[in-house]
DNA sequence: TCATTAAATTGTT
DNA sequence: AACAATTTAATGA
């Protein structure tokens, strides 16, 4: 298990951001390169959040909380692929949802303090940013923009859970894959998603809960009906909506 | 710039 | 799970 953890301070990149030009690099700035919703805070939030971030990096396939673990922290993917997961009340593993770079997630959990309801996994290597509990608590108070932000973001996340009662009927393993990757372009979760993602079959296997084997002819098949585009390495999104009603 | 090799990814059985 | 084919990345002539 592979973790490094660094203070806001020490990246380097951010010094000599704050060196070359002190009044033209803002901290609302270098927070945007890390989390979108840096727009959304004020230049004296940014710099406070900027200082409270902390980093960690993980290996692919290393755990990064269990269930019942308290994570005092609102997470964000700053690059790799995370798995959401938890065991169904059968004991069975089940996929909850992946969350790729540009994500965040966690708020429910460290708004009420409790601890965390799924499994995280890093399905690839992986470097997150973590806003400690305080510092979330503190901007949701003091913030305006910030909570507005969030209450879209909680909206999204009901929409979520709501879309995964009817993602427990489809026993396609095409429709599965096809609605895994629609949810990795969500518009309002990532509002700077493009439209394709770097991801091998493999990792869209291991998302989705089924074989490579699987994984690859489920693509192979999107790819047939126009909804994406297979490329080595990545995929390519045509037609989201149509991706996410996708039901075999 | 090109050739060689190793590693990763994909398609198939 | 294993295998072959294909693509990419890295290396050095």
């Amino acid at each position: 298990m592979s973790q490094r953890l660094e203070r806001g301070g020490s990246c380097p990149v951010r010094s000599r951001l704050l060196h070359q030009s002190v009044d033209r690099v803002t901290a609302k700035d270098e927070l945007r390169q890390i989390a979108y919703w840096g727009d959304a805070l004020s230049e004296d939030e940014a710099a406070r959040t900027l200082k409270a971030l902390v980093r960690r990096t993980y290996s692919a396939g290393s755990y990064i909380c269990h269930r019942g673990d308290r994570l005092d922290a609102w997470t964000g993917v700053t690059q790799g692929l995370v798995q959401l997961g938890a065991i169904s009340a059968e004991g069975k593993a089940i996929t909850i949802a992946g969350v790729r770079s540009g994500g965040w997630f966690g708020e429910g959990t460290v708004l009420k303090a409790e601890p965390r309801k799924y499994d995280m996994l890093a399905l690839r290597d992986t470097t997150l940013a973590l806003v400690p509990r305080p510092i979330f608590m503190w901007l949701l108070d003091t913030s305006a923009g910030f909570g507005r932000f969030l209450v879209h973001q909680l909206n999204e996340r009901i929409g979520q859970f709501i879309a995964m009662v009817e993602y427990d009927r489809l026993h396609n393993p095409a429709a599965r894959v096809a609605r895994h990757i629609a949810w990795l372009f969500n518009p309002v979760l990532y509002p700077n998603a493009g439209d394709r993602i770097e991801m091998t079959q493999e990792e869209v296997g291991l998302l989705a809960g089924v074989s490579r084997q699987i994984a690859n002819k489920s693509l192979l098949r999107l790819e047939e009906l126009g909804l994406i585009k297979v490329d080595r390495g990545s995929i390519q999104v045509l037609d989201v909506e149509a991706l996410g009603q996708f039901d075999g």
